[in-house]
DNA sequence: CGGATAGTTGACGATAATCAAGCTATGTGG
DNA sequence: CCACATAGCTTGATTATCGTCAACTATCCG
């Protein structure tokens, strides 16, 4: 608690949830303050994934769950004729991986979209840690069901939703997601591509860039390459919610 | 073990899920035979919900989860515009529910399908079990896995495939279940209607009932309102799979 | 600097939605 | 038990959205 390592840099591996910037959004909410050493031991922190690299694939043994600190993942699976279905992007903040809890074999892979670092939590340990700790098998199951949830958001957005509702939507969770670590909803970068924005929302990658600069020309975002800055965002909720009903 | 109730009709209310025809499917599989009788004590058999009722809405309290034992049951959320969105279809033997742990409501309503029964198991007392019965924590966590699984799938069945791809895919997801259940894999009653298929699946009544059709004449299927017999079942995994590449 | 990767824009076509009509079960009340 | 109403299903004609193909530009990186 009253360690020396400087709390605002990114490069220094930390040794304690404490200390992170994310632990109001991370694991640690889940526990009381006198607990979190029990967390922080079995915690390996800061794990570097350079972009492109995997953090695992599809097939490997599963063995922990991770936590993003910096940077961006996506998770995929290869769909039965071989192409890349994207399931999931995680941010800072956002505990991923626990796929493969069924198989004991994780079933997506997981991709670096620019340089990141993790903190790795060990499942086992994780599970052992629950029986004592009452507040984190909830925890976990709430994560869990919040992964439900979100899957189902992304159903509904894909069963229901036009292109530029798609659109309109991943741009807003993403905006909702980076309030949560109090940066700019309205100015932020994309950290994957227009063809990874397509794959994940089942459009092709044409439709996202007319899409995006259809909405350019609205003035209601203005887009710089992966920089978006969003001008009116009441008509983007409109947008993403309603559209013509 | 022992008991006298007749394990084949649906109208006794069972008192042991060790006579339950479905136990190699349910909770009962993550449990030694001797701890069994400690499941049978929360849970509460043979609850029956009329067709078109629901057997929970979204914003109840969650207090447990279901496992169906006949009949069938449909899942859905309500969208922004005010539209129904189905997102699970649960046949005897499956275990649903779970939405909810989350915020100790549920987001999703379930709805019968049909006339149905389903054994009730408290979730708090389940908890409870899970911290005496080693197996049942974990099976609980691979259940949830089972269902965020399941609706990868859905994503990239509606991210990717095209009308005929996605009922091609459904109709083997209930012959698959219905296997498991030891029923014939080829001729089955849909539980649900052209509608509800529609809604699920992302596509417009009368594009189903058109792929219906077609498939018919192609001599791969042949429906009779809700019967359906499967004719040339390689050629139904072929289009549910490959389709074109 | 040059090749590769990422993104944009236009033309065209295909797939599935919509609109409209008719048909077929299912079930209810007389 | 029949008639009628309703919900469920099918079929056809038309339209719109989005995907595909193609060419071109911008950006990144060794």
């Amino acid at each position: 608690m009253t360690e020396v390592h400087k709390a605002g840099s990114c490069r220094t591996i930390k040794a304690s949830c404490s200390d992170c910037s994310l632990s109001s959004l991370c694991l640690p909410l889940a526990v009381q303050a006198e607990d979190l050493d029990r967390l922080d031991e079995i915690i390996k922190q800061g794990q570097r994934v350079e972009k492109g690299q995997h953090l695992f694939r599809s097939g490997d043994e599963f063995k922990a769950i991770y936590a993003v600190r910096t940077g961006a993942i996506k998770t995929y699976s290869i769909t039965p004729s071989g192409e890349e279905q994207i399931n999931g992007f995680y941010l800072p903040g956002e505990i991923m991986g626990m796929d493969g809890i069924n198989t004991n074999h994780h079933v997506n892979s997981a991709k670096a979209l620019e340089s990141t670092t993790v903190c790795e939590v060990p499942f086992n340990r994780l599970e052992e840690l629950t029986k004592v700790l009452p507040g984190l098998q909830r925890h976990f199951f709430q994560m869990m069901s919040k992964e439900i949830r979100e899957e189902q958001q992304l159903i509904m957005l894909l069963a229901k939703k036009n292109a530029e509702e798609r659109i309109a939507s991943l741009l807003l969770s993403i905006s909702t997601r980076n309030g949560r670590r109090r940066l700019s909803t309205t100015a932020f970068r994309l950290p994957m591509t227009r063809v990874e924005i397509g794959n994940y929302l089942g459009l092709a990658v044409e439709t996202v860039s007319r899409v995006l600069t259809r909405f350019q020309k609205q003035g209601i975002l203005a887009v710089e390459s992966k920089e978006v800055r969003i001008n009116d965002y009441q008509k983007l909720c409109q947008i993403a919610t309603i559209q013509e009903g």
